[in-house]
DNA sequence: TGTACATCAGTGAACGCGCGTTCACTGATGTAC
DNA sequence: TGTACATCAGTGAACGCGCGTTCACTGATGTAC
């Protein structure tokens, strides 16, 4: 059952992204491999075909994950250029509908406690992916000093971030909408 | 070898603490119950007398880190009162010390992304804990509208606890302390 | 261009291992008289 | 107060299960002549 390379290239970026959608809705460590390989539609067993280790897949899927996430920030930002792409970018990354929908979100809140206790390679693919989505937030601002620029947009960054999470784990409806509205106005308003 | 009553309330209390450092340390899923009560001094067997399951005691492991959390922070800011509370606070929590030791420090950083996928009991210890410390962070701003203390301490709990978790991913050491830094500086010159 | 053979993507069984949970057992503690 | 018995905290072996990883096998693809 071979198949040609052309296959099997497209095969290996299957299973990445079957990877990174798995790992950022059950969580890297409670997914297994049997899980990755039967999301991306194959049996366990030719994993080792295409990798190394479970390691491996996981800085290749947080690669692919803070990919979509820059992405994403991207095309909203300069879907509203120069004014309003701030609010813009806060509002979609604060929105219920990025809180409901971890598997397609950002990796640093999906994951983000995890990712902290992985290897090297995971945590410098998510440390890349930190510093582009704080470069694209930096973009936003109007003129200041590049520090005041850079200050400003690693806090709003981080804030983003842990505002997602906490989100995610408030039991009340009410308080979890609460957090991302506030955080949210909070955030584009000052 | 039956203990006394007393004796038995003591070990569950050990057991108890032991996992809430070594869920905070090496992250729940990834801790076993024979760490937890290796962790607690005691064989892996003993644990059902003392808990329904593991889900018992990840609920009530967490509920025990949030309240050393929130101690700690009212401890700090009590210390400083009226003046200076504040800017005591952001400094404990953005410390290198914190980051260097999250298995005493602040679970929703250490955890949050996995507990965002636990059960009610545990969220809602996670929930309780995060309301707890807004309202600690409420508490040391200047005379406003309630509407607006919550906000802001909402959006700066938000804040540090995204900035820690991210400065325990980074991997270069420097970029982990700019992070820190930066951030608190931008919390509390605002 | 056709043919023979080597390659290798994918399958599914198997490896040892540690997981959460259960259980028979021990012996000190607690209780009843 | 002393004695006999029930209780139960803690031990360590065992349960079935799924983990990450390995392997023999298959058959279509790639290569050499």
């Amino acid at each position: 059952m071979r198949k040609s390379r052309e296959e099997a290239a497209k095969t290996r970026e299957r299973i990445v992204s079957a990877a990174a959608s798995e790992f950022r809705r059950n969580g890297i460590v409670a997914t297994g491999l049997s899980d990755l390989m039967a999301a991306a539609g194959l049996t366990h067993g030719g994993f080792y075909k295409h990798f190394e280790s479970k390691d491996q897949i996981v800085a290749e899927a947080c690669a692919e994950a803070v990919g979509s996430l820059t992405e994403m920030m991207t095309a909203v930002a300069s879907d509203k250029p120069s004014r309003g792409g701030f609010e813009a970018l806060v509002a979609k990354y604060l929105s219920t509908a990025h809180r409901d929908e971890p598997s397609h979100g950002c990796p640093l809140a999906a994951l983000g406690s995890e990712i902290a206790r992985c290897d090297e390679k995971t945590r410098a693919a998510a440390t890349d992916g930190f510093l582009r989505l704080v470069d694209i937030i930096g973009r936003q601002f109007g003129r200041t000093t590049p520090d005041a620029v850079r200050r400003r947009a690693l806090a709003v960054a981080s804030t983003m971030i842990g505002a997602l999470t906490m989100a995610r784990i408030a039991t009340d409806p009410e308080l979890s909408a609460e957090i991302l509205h506030e955080v949210g106005k909070y955030l584009t308003l000052k």
